[in-house]
Parts: structure tokens; sequence; C-alpha cells
DNA sequence: TGGGGTAGTCATAAAAATTTGACTTATTGT
DNA sequence: ACAATAAGTCAAATTTTTATGACTACCCCA
């Protein structure tokens, strides 16, 4: 997400924002991060079926978005930990509302 | 989406929900229902840049995801119009949320 | 000096999403 | 009967996203 390839800032600037939260692992990524700093190798763990390389792109695009900070923590075994930004904060609300949708309707589908 | 090839609800069903909203345009069609029903051709004029068939995929998309009914209208010039379902309606605080973020430190980079 | 842990990168391949451009169907106005 | 409008469909090409598998760099401990 260097420069966004399908660049709905035109339209639909808030849109925008939305995708930023999206891809295969982002939005699940987000979550953990919630709860508090994560590291690699517990994301790794958290979500067996991404590969290494998912996982680091979708890290890159967290950050590139501003949403995620990555840090290198100096310590025991030196490790690598990301955590919300002033501006991933702002995205919980988003996360909020997705947790109040009545899921049912929908499940049952499956 | 007949059925999810990247599916996340193994991992994090909400997240799932998330993805019905996601795509190139879905998000813009989805905020112009809000407003009210709107048709098809409306909808190529509100999205200049959107092809017939990148608009038709949505729209079916978010039909199967259960966010819009299509209905034809039989009056005047006979048409198509999509609104929203009670699950649709149950997206809109997701948006709303989205409205509310503070924009400007990421639109400052583009 | 040599593992083992942590966090990656890189090139390539496969899969999924999106675009392109031509063609279709049904209804209506003249 | 003819053309126009509204809402599409279809096959193929392109682009974007995701997966695979091999390889790297850094630190720490014995």
């Amino acid at each position: 997400m260097t420069t966004p390839k399908n660049d709905l800032t035109l339209h639909c600037p808030k849109e925008y924002l939305l995708k930023m939260l999206t891809g295969k692992w982002k939005p699940c990524i987000f979550r953990y991060a919630v709860q508090g700093p994560v590291r690699f190798s517990q994301i790794m763990k958290l979500l067996p079926e991404a590969t290494r390389q998912a996982l680091t792109n979708a890290l890159r695009e967290l950050e590139e978005s501003g949403i995620l900070e990555r840090t290198v923590v100096k310590l025991k075994p030196l490790h690598v930990e990301y955590h919300l930004t002033e501006l991933g904060i702002e995205f919980i609300p988003i996360f909020k509302a997705v947790e109040e949708l009545n899921l049912l309707p929908v499940m049952q589908k499956n």
C-alpha cells in the first residue's frame, strides 16, 4: 500500500479507511493489537494458517497506513513488537460496531 | 462471493462481515443505498470510473451477502432498484464509525 | 564455534479481483 | 418497424493479492 492502487479517495475518502483494515489477515492482526502490543511470533502462533510472508505484508501495510507501529524491544530474547498508534486507536470503534452486528442470519447461511 | 475463497470465519467470524463491505466499489454503493433505494443507472453516473461489469459484480455480492435487495420496479421506464435489507441497515453503524474518524493525519500523506 | 530463537527477505507461482470490449434482452416511444 | 433506454451477460486479458519454498541477519548461550 505504498500508493494505493485502487484509490477510492476521489469518490469516497472515508471508505478508503475501511480498506486499510481489509485483506486476508489485517483485521485479525488489528484485533490482537487492540488487546496490547503483539510480537511477530505471537501472531504466527495465533494465525497458524498464515505464512510469514503474508503476515509481514499485512504488518507492513498496517504500518504504512499509520495504524500500527513497529518497535524493536532490546530485551531478553530480542524481539519486535507491534502496537496501535493514535490513529490505530481511532479505528477501534469500527470494530466495536462490527461486534455489535447480529450475526445469526448470516452465519446460518454457511 | 458464492463461497468465500478467503474464509476468515474460522479465525475471525466478525471480520468476515467487514469483508462483505469491501472491494473496489462495494463501500461506495453501500453508502448510496443508505440514502435510499438506488438504480443501476444512477450508480453508474455516480461512479463514472466503474464499469458495468464491476458494478454488477459488486451488486451481486452485496445481494448474496444479504445486504442489498434487488427489485424490478414496473413503472414509467421499467427499472431496477437496490435497497438495504434489514441486515444491511445493521451495517450502518460501521460506516458511522468510519465517518467519525479523524482523517487529517491520513489525508496529509496523499 | 555452533546451535537455536526471532524476525525477517527474495523470487517465483498460483489464485482472486478487476477491466475490456463486444454482445443480449426486454420494454417503450414515434 | 425502428431506435433508444435500462440493465444487464460473456469470454478474455490484465492487475492485484496471496502462497510457496529457499535463503538471510542478528543476537544469545554453552
